[in-house]
DNA sequence: CGATTAAACTCGTGCCACGAGCATAAAGGA
DNA sequence: TCCTTTATGCTCGTGGCACGAGTTTAATCG
């Protein structure tokens, strides 16, 4: 199979090396058990190429073919699934009061395999623990495992944690969650994470520019353009919440005014009802979301955070003219509470040439599995690249 | 050269024919001049495959090498240039008063064929003034020219103009300006032609995520990551001007309330003086900028405007994360005739942890030249692609 | 004017994809 | 049951791009 005259071709960058490959690695990825022929007929590759390709990516248990059911006449084809001896990763998605890890192969679809809770505000505890968890998993997968990534609910910056007021930790360095100082570990922003998943696997696959906006404590989402996250030059972007949509009156704890975090979340509701600011105000929204059908007061208070939602959604369409708005978190909550002042401070707020033709506004699909989605759509999009496979091809060499 | 046993080979989505070549006249166009020793050695090429493909690109008349005065010792490089018979893409930009048509080589450096005035508000008679001038340099460059690229300024949706408060127009359709119905014709907005050109050849050229903030009448500009301009669905992202940071009880000729726009701009600083809105914004603000160093009315209106601006770009730096923030018309001014108003306010509304690593905010370094560059650039990016010089390719075959 | 140096040119080779022709596995019909 | 039809997979010769070792070329330096 090597080269049996001359030497092997050393990796350049003006490589053609995966290009075949890869493509097809992601059609498996796009639509787990597509059969070969679908692809081949996708990219339009020939029956001989098509067989070259399989046939190289099984040699490297990058995938496997197995039969599948007649569909009419002619030769059956396969379907091409992840080989079960396939590289893997590893995705954390790290909450408020609980994580979870998960493996997914290939084709992306990840299998939780431990989870747990915590109520330590201690960052250091906190990491020990999952880190325990994801060191038994690289245990029991061995060098399949490629890569970790993580979900946190944290402002996430050149790959470190910044802050987090939802789990009340500064910066802290989370390198002690990879196994192994050789795998690339990658740290995202639960809400980017949850965005880019919605835009490649959720209700907006195949939209090449969608607005994910979640509602936790303060606003949260992405832009994802053409299936990445446009999350800037530190990745921290997707902060909307701190965008001056609100009373410049009030002080936000980011330290600027007027943020739109404050319009929105369970503190807006709190303002609007007169209580006290909530310690929780995730729950205490929900608490206020339940009673609101029978509750005027409630009713009322809710209305006017999703006025403030919409408002701040008109905006942001204005600014960068989505296909596809997705809405997670409790900014579904209080859309489907107060569709009508939803719907009305949403259309008056967008630009008059843009009301003939507005984004859908569509709930996420993926819940609260977003985040983990996410990160596995990250982890996986370092994989699927030439210098990914090639890192593979080299340590597992063909059988 | 062409095939002496077997058929042509039939262009295919996997094909690899351009990769080396485009590669090459990338970095002509990215450093015009550049010698193709030091191509070669920035790509990785192979001197074998740098003669390869400079060979090939000359016979299709897509470059030229120039001998260049011999740097030290050894055999001296050449430096690469267009091809004298090489493909030009024809530039427009067409502003409130007045039109340049320009005519752009594959290093990108446009040269102004042509110009005039319009007073008109009709669009039909400026269109026809305009595209004579356009069918003219068409006529005599033949078919060397590939494209026609149009700043315009106005608001562009899926390629059309839609309305323009700065022209006086509504939905108009420019088709008339090109020259030939199988050439492309590329229209864009003005603001986000000139933060492309800004991100990929002027101040902040090689930053990954830059944002560009212009204001003329109202708020324009444009998101860029990675050398795209990130313009949403229908290309009609980066009206900043109708995020609604300003003045809820304000209502915005554009339908909405509160938006930017009405705190930036000329009707913004008459209304701090008193003044009745201006006919024409963008002379009133600057005859206010002018006197403002002696008149401390027309300094602290424009202080508030500077506020105003700074306020909403501290919003979009917390929310996209840029590292550059370039400023382009009275943005650039406003600024400088309040530096401290603006720069206190800028770092007041950014989130804590960014004030320690702010983004750089500079100056627009093309001024009113951005939008023409920036309409070379999208010509230039269609036609570098594998499709658009295989186009090149098959009308015109190696002599 | 030869030594040195940087770069261009030549040429044999590997690798990927193509595509025509052949082989194969199912369904359908006589 | 057997032959036909249909869709697909496999084999193999070919083209095209890039590599890289060896050779040539055009400059400067001493």
């Amino acid at each position: 199979m090597a080269s049996p005259a001359g030497r092997p071709r050393s990796p350049r960058a003006r490589d053609v090396r995966w290009r075949g490959a890869l493509a097809v690695l992601e059609e498996m990825r796009r639509e787990p058990g597509v059969t070969r022929a679908a692809v081949a007929r996708r990219l339009g590759l020939s029956t001989g190429s098509a067989t070259e390709i399989t046939a190289r990516l099984r040699d490297l248990r990058l995938l496997a073919e197995t039969p599948v059911a007649a569909a009419g006449r002619g030769r059956p084809t396969t379907a091409l699934t992840p080989h079960p001896d396939g590289p893997l990763v590893i995705a954390v998605d790290l909450r408020q009061e609980d994580w979870r890890c998960a493996v997914a192969p290939l084709d992306g679809r990840p299998e939780v395999a431990a989870a747990g809770t915590h109520h330590s505000r201690d960052p250091a505890r906190v990491a020990g623990t999952v880190g325990r968890a994801v060191r038994d998993l690289h245990r029991r997968h061995g060098d399949r495992v490629v890569g970790v990534s993580v979900a946190i609910a944290a402002t996430v910056r050149h790959g470190r944690v910044v802050q987090s007021s939802v789990l009340g930790w500064d910066a802290v360095d989370l390198a002690a969650l990879a196994p192994d100082p050789r795998l690339p570990l990658l740290i995202g922003n639960d809400a980017t994470l949850a965005g880019l998943a919605e835009a490649r696997r959720g209700v907006a696959a195949g939209a090449a520019t969608v607005l994910h906006i979640t509602v936790e404590v303060g606003v949260g989402g992405t832009l994802v353009v053409d299936g990445r996250p446009v999350d800037g030059a530190g990745g921290a972007g997707g902060e909307f919440g701190h965008l001056p949509f609100g009373d410049p009156g009030l002080r936000c704890p980011c330290g600027a005014r007027g943020c739109w975090d404050l319009e929105v979340d369970g503190r807006a509701i709190a303002r609007h009802l007169g209580d006290p600011p909530p310690a929780d105000p995730r729950s205490y929204a929900e608490r206020v979301l339940a009673r609101a059908p029978a509750d005027p007061a409630a009713r009322a208070a809710v209305g006017a955070a999703a006025r403030g939602l919409a408002g701040g959604i008109a905006g942001l369409v204005n600014a960068l003219d989505p296909a596809v708005v997705t809405l997670g978190g409790l900014a579904e909550s209080l859309r489907a509470a107060a569709e009508p002042e939803f719907g009305r401070t949403l259309a008056g707020g967008l630009m008059r040439f843009r009301r003939a033709d507005p984004p859908a506004v569509v709930a996420a699909a993926l819940g609260r599995d977003g985040p983990l989605h996410g990160a596995v759509v990250t982890a996986l999009d370092h994989v699927l690249t030439e210098a990914g496979l090639a890192a593979w091809a080299a340590h597992r060499s063909p059988a």
